[in-house]
RNA sequence: GGCGCCUUCGUCAAGUGGUUAAGACACCGCCCUCUCACGGCGGGUUCAAGGGUUCGAAUCCCUUAGGCGUCACCA
């Protein structure tokens, strides 16, 4: 049996989009669960759109996405170059073989000489696609497209159709929108005689706007490249992760899958072929599923520099794990911790604790001096001795905390409990934070 | 506009003629609880529409509608 050989073959742009990414992630995916080879090709027949450093970008892109090429620019293989710029030779000689054959033509212009690829004018052509079956589409819809443009580079549907023969790719894993080009590339492998590649037209990402209409994800839906999604703290792995559930179904009710997992399991047969909406909400969910699943130092290292500042790293990152859904999350959830947000009285009423500023300011009042006696700070001592108040004044838990809480933070929300952020915030500061609280609320 | 592709809950989706139409996210409610989160329990909402075929249709056929894509010396 052949060998099983695909491809990610993008243009240099220097930017990443999502829906590239997945593209990648299924070739590369599909290839490794039959033991194939992934290639790295790049389309940068359009010298006027070259991006400087754009090669690399890509690279460190797929490396940071943990999809690995076999063969590439940097990756060696002993089918390249893998530039299409550096393969200008091969494709003239080709273009050269069809105008021979017949199947093209040189055509003058201003701007020099190009060739182009006669269609024929009548009957229609037909391909497999894994996905959609037989797509038919009829000869008079096709152009005499150019093969060979007159500054010497071949247009992308000449040299994929080249190149994806010279690599020996077996199956073309690529958007829907070259559908309609498919024929075009079809007349051009049978014009040479060689043997056709197995298609597979994957559906778009799509993004929703706040309208709630849907379209092809882009700029107006947020981050929607790999790289700007790194950006806001969600871990590779997890877009990954994410990524490769958004089209290709497992047929099973796991969600969470390791790359290696990924690599064995992944087929053909799951994937979808109607566009699917990229859901932030879902991506969150999953990114907090990898934080709770982690350790709390390895929470602390990726949490790396939003941390960076805070005296304990460990103890801060076990309280954060469960409550962040990306790492930008984090500066929001404790800043209050370097600096207290502006007094806000409407904080100390809540209706569900029976609380309002007077009755908090009371609590405040008899819980100063029990805070100033204890002399050894720890969570369990403050939980003790702030439970022996709660009793001997009848209130309830929730009444005596949040006070408390507004008063040390003046955040309804916090990372852990009451006695924790005391503990974070060290007895000198937490006095201070209540005593200015009660001064604010009494109004002095 | 021509041509092509697509259409199951708000979202990801299972489903391939007979199911109470899975599951997950989100949402709502309840429980737990010092808030939020975590955890537990429960709930609502779905086969785009209309025709057929069939004893029986989300599943097969046709039409319509909508969405997307494509019609470059871009990829």
């Amino acid at each position: 049996m052949k060998k099983i050989r695909t491809r990610f073959a993008p243009s240099p742009t220097g930017y990443m989009h999502i829906g590239n990414l997945r593209t990648a992630l299924y070739a590369y995916l599909f290839a490794k669960s039959q033991g194939g080879d992934f290639i790295l090709r790049i389309e940068d027949t359009d010298r006027a759109r070259y991006v400087a450093d754009a090669v690399e970008f890509i690279e460190k892109t797929l490396a940071a996405a943990k999809i690995i090429p076999d063969e590439g620019p940097h990756h060696g293989g002993n089918f390249g170059p893998y530039v299409q710029s550096e393969r200008a030779e091969i494709y003239k000689k080709y273009a050269e073989e069809l105008v021979a054959n017949g199947f093209a033509y040189y055509e003058e212009s201003e701007n020099g000489v190009a060739i182009r690829q006669k269609m024929p004018k009548i009957g229609e052509t037909t391909f497999y696609d894994v996905l959609h079956g037989n797509i038919t589409i009829a000869n008079a819809e096709l152009e005499d497209q150019i093969l060979l443009k007159s500054d010497g580079m071949p247009t992308y549907n000449f040299a994929n159709v080249i190149d994806d023969h010279l690599m020996e790719i077996s199956h073309i894993i690529r958007g829907t929108e070259f559908i309609t080009s498919t024929p075009k590339h079809i007349l051009l492998y049978q014009a040479f005689g060689w043997e056709l590649p197995t298609f597979v037209h994957l559906a778009p990402v799509m993004g929703k706007s706040a309208d709630g209409t849907v379209s092809k994800l882009s700029k107006r839906h947020g981050a929607t490249s790999f790289n700007d999604l790194i950006e806001i703290g969600y871990l590779p792995e997890v877009i990954t992760n994410y990524v490769a559930l958004l089209g290709w179904n497992p047929k099973s009710n796991q969600e969470i899958f390791s790359m290696q997992e990924l690599m064995k399991i992944f087929s053909l047969e799951g994937l979808s072929k109607s566009p699917a909406v990229f859901d932030y909400n879902k991506l969150d969910w999953m990114s907090g599923e990898y934080f709770k699943a982690m350790t709390d130092e390895k929470f602390a290292e990726v949490a790396g520099k939003y941390l960076a500042g805070i005296s304990d790293k460990i103890f801060i990152s076990n309280l954060l794990k469960t409550r962040v859904a990306k790492l930008s999350d984090i500066p929001a959830m404790i800043n209050f911790l370097r600096e207290l947000p502006e007094f806000d009285i409407e904080l100390f009423t809540n209706k569900r604790n029976k609380i309002t500023p007077e009755k908090s300011a009371e609590i405040l009042k008899s819980v100063i001096p029990i805070l100033e006696k204890i002399s050894d700070w720890t969570i369990d001592n403050l939980n003790a001795e702030i439970a022996k108040f709660t009793e001997s004044s009848g209130l309830k838990v929730g009444t005596v905390m949040w006070p408390l809480r507004i008063a040390a933070s003046m955040q309804k929300v916090t990372p852990g409990g009451v006695t924790e952020i005391f503990y974070l915030l060290g007895k000198e500061e937490t006095l201070v934070r209540i005593k200015s609280a009660l001064n604010n609320l009494t109004g002095n």
